[in-house]
DNA sequence: TACTAATATAGCCATATAGCTATTTCAATA
DNA sequence: TATTGAAATAGCTATATGGCTATATTAGTA
């Protein structure tokens, strides 16, 4: 995954909020009205955060009726994991900081 | 991984310059005079992240001589990954939602 | 068509955060 | 001991964010 697009998923994970909405829906699409209840509090903020899961790839939505279902984009989640292991490679910016002398050497 | 600390460390690497900083350590320890001139930003601002990384376990320190090493806790990082795919059974959320009537099931 | 219910959007406010400069701390050394 | 250099801390500012209420939008239904 992109670099960017790493950070803004872990930035959006990195909210107990929405951490804990991936996890429900982990077990089962939802709707905002049944967050609501949940996590107490206003229908606008369940709203908000679905968006920017969304905006992340991490959720999908679809209207069933009245409702708006929000289902988990596990193979997004799933990238992110891996994306941990497999960090890209900055070596050009030793390679530039040894040019210039600043590279730290100890002993 | 407990469900806040989770949360917490996701936090700490959704930020563009850990992140980065992250993936820099995977590469080779560092100490902050080294990163100050690959970010271009203070080195207090480098400080500040540095311990906030540290507060998450995702980086521990050594002193070597006049400067302060870090290095990336591995561990942890795997970690992180690993509970992004084992995340917290919240069912009884659900089974909450289900005794007071709130559960939408459509058709 | 009018009404209801679910969701999204707009806009406000308080707090968190990422940057900065100035200063302090701490280790190495002249 | 005094000095130097690296890193940490304190404190400031601008921006981002997570909550809120009010309002708009959209789908289903009387």
């Amino acid at each position: 995954m992109e670099f960017h697009k790493l950070a803004d998923a872990l930035k959006a994970l990195g909210d107990p909020t929405r951490l804990k909405i991936i996890a429900l829906l982990n077990m089962r699409d939802c709707c905002v009205c049944e967050l609501v209840p949940i996590f107490g509090i206003s229908q606008p903020s369940i709203s908000k955060h679905m968006s920017r899961l969304k905006n992340v790839d991490l959720v999908t939505e679809t209207r069933r009726g009245q409702w708006v279902f929000y289902s988990l984009n596990r193979k997004q989640l799933e990238d992110i994991g891996f994306s941990l292991t497999r960090l890209p490679d900055f070596s050009s910016e030793f390679d530039e900081l040894e040019r210039q002398g600043l590279l730290v050497t100890c002993e």
